[in-house]
RNA sequence: GCGUGCUUAGCUCAGCGGUAGAGCACUUCCUUCACACGGAAGGGGUCGCAGGUUCGAACCCUGCAGCGCGCACCA
């Protein structure tokens, strides 16, 4: 810190630093440097959309993991963070294709065909695919750079393609023609978790259906996609509805399509279980092809599918003439007005349902008979077991935090269907599957022979992400190989995984399965949910509501440490985090205080002059021994917030130390000495600070770990510390430890020492309030007098002169008595006078110490009425009883000595 | 419908059985030589509502209300 400016500039700092460590190789993970003694710590980063950019929500996950990883290398371990990167299928395609499009390159994906377009993608990939990447760095980052993956690396998509062979062998993967959810505007098949229900203000249509067998009579029936009539191939009605039984076996002419002939609209009326008596008319519209439920009445029935929509969402020439190549939406209002036209509809009344939309191009899927690879899980009993259950006691290797997310988990786990594993994509892991005529063929490489075609889809992206803990560590699903792999190893299973809770059933369920599967161990032992960023008004934040404010900016203007003590100190466990730029300004403001703290210090003894001398207790003063037991507490409340993923709590103990009491109190107390005669003390006052400064950098060091690392060597702590405890960086010198039994007797460390100290400053607070009070102006130095209650070191007056901007401070004894009506304020330290000579307004004064006796009283009886109640001394702990009993004495005390100034007043 | 979380100072949130707390905002004062990205002193809350358990409840239990979220859904 040899140009030591007045505002801490993070700018050239953050970066040097990150520079120094990447360089010196601080990040990179050695399974041959773990031992017993040094044991392995490790954690995969969630991999991001590698065209993706750095946004709140990741800043908020990776700080979490960065903090980890920084402490467990402090606590001496082998520290491994995993990054990389993801293919995000889905995502990247529809991003470059729209792109490709907006630049007039095509219309279409088909004008470039398959090879082309990928290529493409790859283009895209190598020029934007590591932006995130390097986002995180300026965050600061501890990743080991040196072991980045991407879900499409050869050798990881080696390690996707085998599982789907190995899967399918064991007969957990297979073909079939089912129902999946489709999506018409990316057109593929989705799993179940990519749609989102979302409630939707529609029409309910109520229409007649004329029954065949008896001319005039028609039944009604209640739908909200009147589009789909033409596909009806059934009006279904409960077997035990007494209205409709007797129609049941009889046949309706379908309303639509008006232009085929009446007779080839013929169909039946059937008896279903699947219809409730009491919803809509009790009539169920059949349509096998478009609706889940229905299909399953169409299997039931043996009923013909027909299908009047294109994979795109029209409508099919099938649909007849006036709806044949209209928009599904259009459709429907053009199927009404038919319905209207030919006097069959009843009504249209407003209704709200629940749709289920495709969660990444946001648009209402289709239910769609279609030929999909299926994965039925395994390893699902292991998986569900392994998860600790809130409030069980039974023994779990696996914990999560918060722990309510356990119950989502089990219940998911509970209720598991197969999953639809094929997208009808070209971005991603190709099927490895080929045809020809009958016979399939799954297999890693392209069969021999003639005539074969290999599956033209890929796999869905979370079948790649599912493998990331060991696939990421060059696991190749070879016995033999595997067990000799020292990182799998040394690392796996991993320690921690930090991610949100809105992919539990996307990723981590399924990394859990896969690492039973393949590992036959768990993936990780704690799995840490953060909560979801949204703005000040509580809304997600989001790129179209433009309320997500761009993470580089925050720390192009304030710095990283303040965006990451922000995003920290705002983010409780398990809650969500409203987000405001005011909270990376308040993280700003604190590293500038850090800064200033360790200036002041500088200036002491000037530039760069260390204090060789160690800490003589015989010389502590009560602020000395003071600031040792709250740096103790501090120590001991951040260690434990940290291992119970506590952060929010964590930052607030760091602030509520170094900002109330170090600074505040310890600080403004030590000016006494430091500016005072006694060499001896000031010596020693100095090595207390750097001891105290010290061990606060190494606690801020997870959190703030550019400035901390600035400060250690400006300060310079790194010097005579062995190149591996913090010689070199911070980022390994030894997390601090609590004060031992042994240490807290050498320096004289007891409840005594902290109750001197606190006491001493409470009554600085008194007093100012009694200048306050008296309208004496702060900066204007008086005289104080003080009667202590017991003895008072000349290092506590001196404190109390310095604290009070007093003049002068007065000893007195009990002897001494004040004039008539001079302010006083009092506490267990003893009372404080402020003499005005000849200048108090009496009145003022009585009105004064009137307001504050009512005040005690209050307290008193409060007290009082407490320990009088027969009951409460009887159930009582004892302790607690003392507590209340002290209180007690402690009030009645104040209330004596201000009843005694009342009458002081009054003589 | 089932599950789950939240409701405490103007705002954002801690506290989860024994004297209601923090940060921001607000009021007054202070550019005194670490820091105005600062310092000092203040004002501000019947802890969503109603019952219950307890000597004692913001905290535990029950019910209700409002706001979220997840899952499952009836056309």
């Amino acid at each position: 810190m040899s140009e030591i400016s007045k505002a801490y500039e993070p700018q050239s700092v953050e970066s040097k630093w990150y520079q120094f460590w990447e360089d010196q190789g601080c990040f990179t993970a050695d399974p041959a440097r773990v031992s017993a003694t040094r044991p392995a710590y490790s954690i995969v980063i969630p991999p991001p959309n590698v065209t993706g950019v750095l946004t709140m929500g990741h800043v908020l996950n990776n700080t979490i993991q960065d903090i980890l990883a920084r402490k467990a290398r402090m606590d001496g371990k082998e520290v491994l963070w995993l990054p990389g990167t993801d293919h995000a299928g889905i995502a990247t395609q529809n991003v470059v294709e729209k792109t490709l499009k907006k630049a007039g390159q095509i219309k279409h994906r088909d004008d470039l065909g398959r090879e082309a377009l990928v290529a493409k993608i790859w283009e895209w990939k190598e020029t934007y695919g590591g932006i995130i990447l390097k986002q995180l760095r300026a965050l600061g980052a501890s990743c080991d750079w040196t072991r980045t993956r991407f879900t499409m690396d050869p050798e990881y998509s080696r390690c996707v393609q085998q599982v789907f062979v190995d899967l399918y062998k064991k007969g957990l993967i297979y073909r079939g023609k089912r129902m999946v959810n489709w999506c018409p505007a990316s057109l593929t098949a989705l799993s179940d978790e990519e749609v989102t229900m979302k409630e939707q203000k529609g029409f309910m249509y109520h229409f007649r259906v004329e029954v065949v067998e008896l001319p005039g009579t028609f039944l009604t029936i209640a739908t909200t996609r009147p589009e789909t009539i033409p596909a009806d191939t059934a009006v279904a009605v409960n077997p035990n509805d007494p209205r409709y039984s007797h129609l049941v076996g009889k046949h309706v002419y379908r309303a639509l399509p008006l232009d085929a002939p009446k007779e080839q609209r013929i169909i039946p009326i059937i008896a279903d279980e699947h219809v409730t008596f009491d919803f809509g008319t009790g009539v169920l519209k059949v349509t096998p092809a478009h609706d889940k439920a229905e299909f399953e009445i169409g299997l039931r029935h043996k009923l013909p599918v027909i299908d009047v929509l294109t994979p795109d969402g029209k409508l099919t020439a099938d649909a007849g003439t006036d709806l044949a190549g209209l928009d599904r939406f259009v459709g429907r209002k053009r199927s009404v007005e038919l319905l209207e036209a030919a006097g069959a509809l009843d009504k249209a009344e407003p209704y709200t349902n629940n749709v289920g939309f495709s969660e990444r191009a946001d648009v209402p899927i289709e239910p769609r008979l279609s030929e999909q690879w299926f994965l039925k899980y395994p390893s699902v009993d292991a998986s569900k077991a392994c998860v600790a259950q809130p409030g069980s006691e039974a023994p779990a290797p696996m914990r999560f935090f918060p722990d309510r997310w356990a119950k989502v988990y089990d219940h998911w786990m509970g209720g598991i269907q197969d999953w639809c594993i094929s997208r009808q994509l070209w971005w991603g892991h190709r099927i490895p599957v080929w045809y020809r005529d009958s016979e399939v063929y799954c297999g890693l490489e392209t069969p021999a022979g003639d005539g074969w075609t290999q599956d033209p889809d890929v796999l869905d992206t979370w079948f790649s992400s599912w493998l990331w803990a060991f696939a990421t560590m060059g696991w190749i699903n070879d016995k033999d190989a595997d067990a000799k792999n020292a990182t799998l190893k040394a690392f796996y299973p991993t320690t921690d995984l930090v991610t949100g809770p809105d992919i539990i059933f996307f990723w981590v369920a399924r990394m859990i399965m896969a690492g039973y599967e393949y590992m036959g161990d768990l993936p990780f032992r704690n799995v840490y949910f953060t909560g979801i960023i949204r703005d000040k008004q509580g809304r997600k934040m989001s790129k179209s509501l433009g309320n997500s404010p761009d993470p580089l900016d925050l720390i192009a203007k304030y710095g990283a440490d303040a965006l990451r003590f922000g995003v920290m100190r705002a983010a409780p466990l398990g809650q969500d985090v409203l987000f405001d730029e005011q909270t990376v300004e308040l993280g700003r403001n604190f590293c500038n205080k850090l800064w200033n703290a360790c200036r002041f210090r500088q200036m002491i003894t000037g530039e760069g002059t260390q204090s060789e001398a160690e800490i003589n207790p015989a010389l502590l003063t009560s602020d000395d021994r003071w600031v040792l037991l709250r740096l103790d507490q501090a120590i001991r409340e951040v260690t434990q917030a940290l291992a119970e993923y506590k952060f929010s709590d964590a930052t607030t103990t760091l602030y509520r130390f170094f900002w109330n009491e170090y600074c505040d109190w310890y600080v403004e107390a030590s000016k006494a000495v430091i500016y005072g005669s006694d060499e001896a003390l000031k010596v020693n006052k100095v090595a207390v600070i750097d001891f105290v400064l010290g061990q606060l950098l190494r606690l801020f060091h997870p959190f703030l770990p550019f400035i901390t690392e600035e400060l250690w060597h400006g300060m310079g702590f790194a010097q005579d510390m062995p190149d591996n405890q913090g010689g070199k960086t911070l980022m390994f010198a030894l997390w601090p430890k609590p004060l031992s039994d042994d240490e807290k007797e050498y320096f004289g460390l007891d409840d005594t020492a902290d109750a001197v100290a606190q006491a001493k400053y409470d009554l600085v607070s008194l007093g100012r309030g009694l200048r306050r009070d008296c309208k004496i102006d702060p900066a204007k130095k008086i005289r104080f007098i003080v009667r202590p209650a017991g003895t008072l070191s000349p290092s506590d007056v001196e404190v109390l002169k310095l604290l009070l901007n007093a003049e002068a401070l007065e000893v007195v004894d009990a002897s001494w008595a004040s004039d008539r009506g001079t302010p006083v304020a009092v506490n267990a330290l003893g009372e404080l006078f402020l003499p005005l000579a000849g200048l108090i307004d009496f009145e003022a004064e009585r009105t004064r110490l009137t307001k504050e006796l009512e005040r005690v009283k209050i307290e008193v009886t409060k007290v009082q009425e407490k320990l009088a109640n027969p009951a409460f001394a009887a159930k009582v702990p004892v302790k607690v009883l003392e507590e209340h009993q002290a209180r007690l004495q402690d009030w009645q005390v104040k209330e004596a000595q201000i009843a005694a100034s009342l009458a002081n007043l009054a003589s």
